[in-house]
DNA sequence: GTCGGTCCTCAAGCCACACCGAAAG
DNA sequence: CCCTTTCGGTGTGGCTTGAGGACCG
């Protein structure tokens, strides 16, 4: 017996729902994903029969199981019985598919009908306003602090503060990266810093070459870290690109290091996303924690969803409503298994080595100088007297002027 | 291996005020 | 519709402070 619906908390769950972190039964999933336009795009797919706390990704013939990558990994490894198992993919929907369609898309579920017929869905259409909110938003606000990573566009601004920048804290971080390499290496040191803040608390546009920039900074930072995310020394970056840039990082292996993953990672790509690219060559251990630290995206779902914060820069398209709703791509409609599951990915190679080349044009030509966005600005600041670097009020004592470098006292 | 003290590095914050852009008249 | 005025928010640089890491005995 599986757990209960986090909504109804009756019925058993069948569903996970990314957008909400939820799992649902099928019949509070139509009410829930019913509520309004937005809740619709929500991509929603089976909870794992074995941890009934992750989305299944495939579903194993021979135990009848869905399962989730994690459990998946561990029944199904090489030095495990069930490695010969057959399996299929699980595909996720969004919108509110009738039970016909919710059985054509999981040809495996026979009694769908009779599960989405039960008690809850009387509710469709009674549910208030106060209702819908919670039904749309309350598990979500609920877990924020186990999403490493959200996709709703709401979610990523209440969620996980800790990983996000202030404001005032990007202009800070832009007046210290300005100081040159020494910035490069404290951001280094500082990897919670390199979460996502929307391009409204930038004040930024993507046409902006400041948001380009903080976009490629960000995008650099995070590739340099790649030692701690695979657990592999790299002393030098070159060692991990070889003359190939970052091609050649592609070209690791493992099952999770299939080349429409690669491609998933190089369009929007993330540290996130490459932890868990790179989950399924680890220990147990490793995995485990990937999946905790990233409790909505532990499938190759995952890999374009949280991608799209910190790479946005490079593939230049993506657009507002990517940011919104993780379920939403039109790329995981349903009867779709994701695209970087396939071996034949929809991302053209031409668009690949594209993004790759302007990655590294980027990175030649970025620079770390100071900028000063308002020069008039800077002229008054120079020019400013101070006590102790602070400025004061004209005429009052100072200890410092930049004019005369003289001392009132 | 652990503890306490010292030193070093770095991010954050402070300050005044001209400038900027939006709103109002 | 255009111009002027008002007003709140922003950015600017040098210095201090406190946190945290490194080092040593």
């Amino acid at each position: 017996m599986g757990y209960l619906c986090d909504f109804c908390g009756e019925q058993r769950s069948m569903v996970y729902c990314r957008s909400d972190a939820a799992c649902l039964c099928l019949s509070c999933d139509r009410s829930v994903h019913s509520a309004n336009a937005l809740s619709k795009r929500h991509s929603r797919t089976l909870v794992c029969e074995r941890c009934n706390l992750q989305p299944a990704f495939v579903r194993c013939v021979e135990e009848n199981l869905s399962l989730c990558q994690n459990c998946d990994w561990v029944a199904h490894s090489s030095f495990n019985s069930g490695s010969a198992h057959k399996t299929q993919a699980v595909n996720c929907y969004s919108g509110c598919p009738s039970a016909d369609e919710l059985s054509n898309i999981w040809s495996f579920l026979l009694d769908l009908p009779s599960v989405v017929d039960s008690t809850c869905e009387q509710g469709i259409g009674s549910m208030s306003i106060a209702d819908k909110s919670q039904a749309n938003f309350g598990t979500t606000t609920g877990s924020n602090n186990q999403q490493g990573l959200c996709s709703d566009a709401s979610t990523l601004k209440q969620g996980n503060k800790s990983n996000l920048w202030k404001g005032s804290a990007v202009t800070k971080a832009d007046k210290k990266r300005a100081d040159g390499n020494r910035q490069i290496e404290s951001a280094k040191a500082t990897p919670t810093k390199m979460g996502f803040s929307g391009a409204k608390e930038l004040n930024l546009r993507e046409d902006d070459d400041y948001y380009e920039d903080f976009n490629m900074d960000e995008l650099d930072l995070n590739i340099e870290k790649y030692e701690e995310l695979f657990g592999v020394g790299h002393n030098d970056p070159q060692h991990l690109f070889n003359d190939d840039g970052i091609d050649s990082l592609f070209e690791m292996k493992g099952p999770g290091a299939n080349s429409s993953c690669q491609d998933a990672y190089l369009a929007e790509g993330s540290s996130i996303g490459l932890e868990n690219i790179a989950q399924p060559t680890g220990s147990n251990a490793a995995s485990a924690d990937s999946m905790m630290s990233c409790k909505t995206e532990p499938n190759a779902c995952f890999a374009r969803q949280t991608s799209n914060l910190s790479f946005s820069g490079l593939t230049g398209d993506s657009s507002t409503g990517e940011y919104q709703d993780c379920g939403a791509s039109p790329m995981l409609v349903m009867g779709e298994p994701p695209p970087w599951c396939t071996p034949e990915s929809s991302l053209a190679s031409s668009t690949r080595s594209s993004a790759v080349q302007r990655y590294k044009d980027k990175k030649k030509t970025r620079k770390f100088e100071k900028r000063v966005r308002y020069a008039t600005r800077k002229a008054r600041a120079d020019v400013r007297k101070r006590v102790k670097g602070r400025f004061v009020k004209a005429g009052d004592a100072f200890d410092y002027d930049p004019m005369s470098q003289t001392r009132s006292f």
